[in-house]
DNA sequence: CAGATTTGACCCAA
DNA sequence: TTGGGTCAAATCTG
């Protein structure tokens, strides 16, 4: 636990340096002739590291009650697991980090059923992998019993209602709602309310066997992923707030704007050699660059990625980290492609589709 | 049989 | 009046 704390503490403050040197950045290329895009980069790189920062003291402070019961394992803590899935678009209700105003919410919220709209209320998108064999957005750790669907006018797909499963045994209004985006059906919009205030629900206590066909919150694991699911469920959270710097870099010209890369979650699956087969791709391209990693869960002392180019295909450059997360786990992912005669971004290569792996330490590129 | 899901009905705010 | 959110009985599942 101590561990955790003090990870915590030093990612926070990381963050929050992060975030007062994109600033400084925001403010050179405010008075220069900088590219808007490269200011959106920017302006997303803070509110990225103030969000996360956020997250960090919401989940380093006690809960109420939803997590005294259990004690959160070191791992979990270091995690900063958010209730939800952190996302570009979407972050929890920055008002809400006040536990004992969460509390007075719930128990107002209990009394008038008008009230529980006054609940903080926030929006996430997760990505799903169609690749994978996900039927749905990840599971975000708590324990939801659906309730209702509804068709809702101009939408493709219908909305699905959940609650939390412990309502009436623990008296914890959280609800969510998941809405398959139109345009992208491997994007699920979803809108928790209210925070979670029962004992059994939390994020760091994973539920005991749930269903799974709850189409917001399970995944198709194998066996072997069973067996070390804590580990992998560290993995999944430490790609959602992976972000690859590109900027100030050796090899810098490889990418000629600094950009940032923000992880959906993925499954994890042997799928090193895969990739690179089905792709027709040779796994030993040339290294020619390299890049800063920024993450609360990534161990800086192991950080480190490379471009590769690939010649056998129109594919300029594949950027590919091979990192160690603070577990001790090595980890690829393909992240982002570009077609070489186009200058296009090949969505198919980017690192959602391309899930990620355990790859063997012993292995070189 | 207990708990989860489905689905039509109901409520209510806009 | 309409559409979104919730309820609750019926049904399903392990």
């Amino acid at each position: 636990m101590e561990g955790g704390s003090c990870y915590e503490e030093k990612t926070l403050i990381s963050e929050l340096i992060l975030g007062v040197n994109l600033a400084r950045q925001l403010r050179a290329h405010l008075s220069s002739d900088t590219s808007p895009e490269a200011r959106e980069v920017l302006i997303k790189g803070i509110l990225n590291s103030y969000d996360k920062a956020l997250l960090i003291l919401q989940w380093s402070e006690p809960p109420i009650p939803c997590q005294t019961v259990q004690p959160v394992p070191a791992s979990a803590a270091a995690t900063g697991i958010p209730e939800s899935p952190l996302s570009v678009n979407g972050s929890p209700n920055s008002n809400d980090f006040d536990g004992g105003l969460a509390a007075r919410e719930q128990f107002d919220a209990r009394e008038t059923p008008k009230k529980r709209k006054m609940l903080p209320k926030w929006t996430n998108q997760v990505k799903i992998s169609p690749d994978t064999g996900l039927e749905g957005p990840q599971d975000d750790g708590y324990n939801w019993r659906k309730y209702g669907q509804k068709d809702i006018l101009g939408a493709k797909f219908p909305r699905s209602y959940y609650r939390c499963t412990y309502r009436n045994t623990q008296n914890c209004w959280a609800t969510k709602q998941v809405q398959r985006s139109d345009d992208d059906p491997t994007v699920f919009e979803i809108t928790y309310r209210g925070k979670h205030t029962c004992a059994l629900g939390g994020p760091s206590t994973p539920a005991p066997a749930s269903p799974d066909k709850q189409e917001s919150s399970q995944i198709v694991r194998g066996s072997h992923q069973q067996q070390d699911q804590q580990p992998h469920d560290n993995l999944t959270r430490f790609r959602t707030g992976l972000r690859v710097e590109t900027d100030n870099l050796d090899g810098g010209n490889i990418i000629e704007t600094p950009c940032t890369f923000s992880f959906p979650s993925s499954s994890s699956g042997f799928l090193h050699h895969e990739a690179y087969s089905s792709l027709g791709l040779a796994s030993n391209g040339n290294h020619h660059g390299s890049s800063r990693l920024s993450s609360p869960f990534l161990s800086p002392s192991t950080t480190e990625s490379s471009y590769f180019s690939v010649s056998q295909c129109p594919v300029s450059e594949l950027v590919h980290i091979h990192n160690r997360d603070w577990c001790g786990y090595d980890i690829a992912e393909i992240v982002s492609a570009t077609n070489s005669s186009t200058n296009s971004p090949i969505p198919d290569l980017g690192g959602f589709s391309l899930a990620a792996v355990d790859i063997d330490p012993n292995f070189t590129f």
